[in-house]
DNA sequence: ATTATATTGAGAAAGATTCGCATTTGTATC
DNA sequence: GATACAAATGCGAATCTTTCTCAATATAAT
């Protein structure tokens, strides 16, 4: 039951909630965007209005449960938090979406924040290009 | 004169561009809004649409001219191609953007888009933080 | 079951960027 | 320098994503 999730992330447990959460916990598709997951809730009969996904997954974001990424100018895109931080790697043929990490890259952010003087407090890094698939066509 | 500058970039020498252009190229600051070369078209008394403004930014990105970032969702900031690749490392408090550039960084995410099998063509980095000045206040 | 409060849905509104099109400008030619 | 034609401009309308407003509804506690 995802109530639990919900309660213990400060939210009430209400449909439109359960339902989001639920369906982010079971899609193969890790990154979606609002109308993404407004479409599936179409789809699934439940009745969500956009403006209500909208609310949620910015909800999702404060509470830790989802991550907010802009891979591309115009349109968000969100991802269940499973817990360990991981950057980006897409394809721009087809926009398939992989990702890595690398303990070296992090570190390096780190040491170029504390050189300038900052105090670092999030990073994004996607690296764009093309996807062995698309290599071949 | 610029004009050498736009003609070489197979780009008319219209006025809109020359203005752009050398505005781009005596502005102190570096990291800029259409809004913002839009506004300061006003101030400077030349009549330019901002519809332009998109236009021409973006056929100077095209050419190479300019290059475009996207540090926030919402809109994009344009910045004088200088030459030499840097990424950003910019305030959540008061906006300030600065530079740098990595080696290791740079390296190691070609080995990353190796290792996964991808043809790397750009990439984005972005560094959140506070900046020193936002940080006793 | 009742109440007090938070949440929802639908459409309007906002903000950034692009489009459509009549008018103007740049440049190549005479 | 005048002429001609394609390319570029400016304006407002249109688009797209996201947020807002607010009356109606669902939730959680009593
Ligand atoms: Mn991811
Ligand atoms: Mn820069
Ligand atoms: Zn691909
Ligand atoms: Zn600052």
């Amino acid at each position: 039951m995802d109530s639990k999730d919900l309660k213990s992330a400060g939210l009430k447990a209400t449909l439109p909630r359960l339902k989001i959460l639920t369906f982010l916990q079971s899609s193969p598709v890790r990154h979606m965007s609002a109308e993404d997951v407004y479409k599936a809730m179409l789809e699934s009969g439940e009745d969500v209005g956009l403006a209500t996904v909208y609310r949620v997954l910015t909800q999702f974001e404060s509470a830790g449960l989802v991550t907010r990424h802009h891979f591309d100018e115009g349109h968000s895109v969100f991802e269940l938090n499973l817990g360990e931080h991981h950057d980006h790697i897409l394809c721009v043929k087809c926009g398939k979406v992989d990702e890595f990490t690398d303990q070296v890259i992090e570190e390096r952010q780190h040491e170029i924040a504390k050189k300038q003087g900052y105090t670092i407090t999030d990073h994004a890094l996607v690296i764009y290009g093309v996807c062995p698939d698309c290599q071949n066509a």
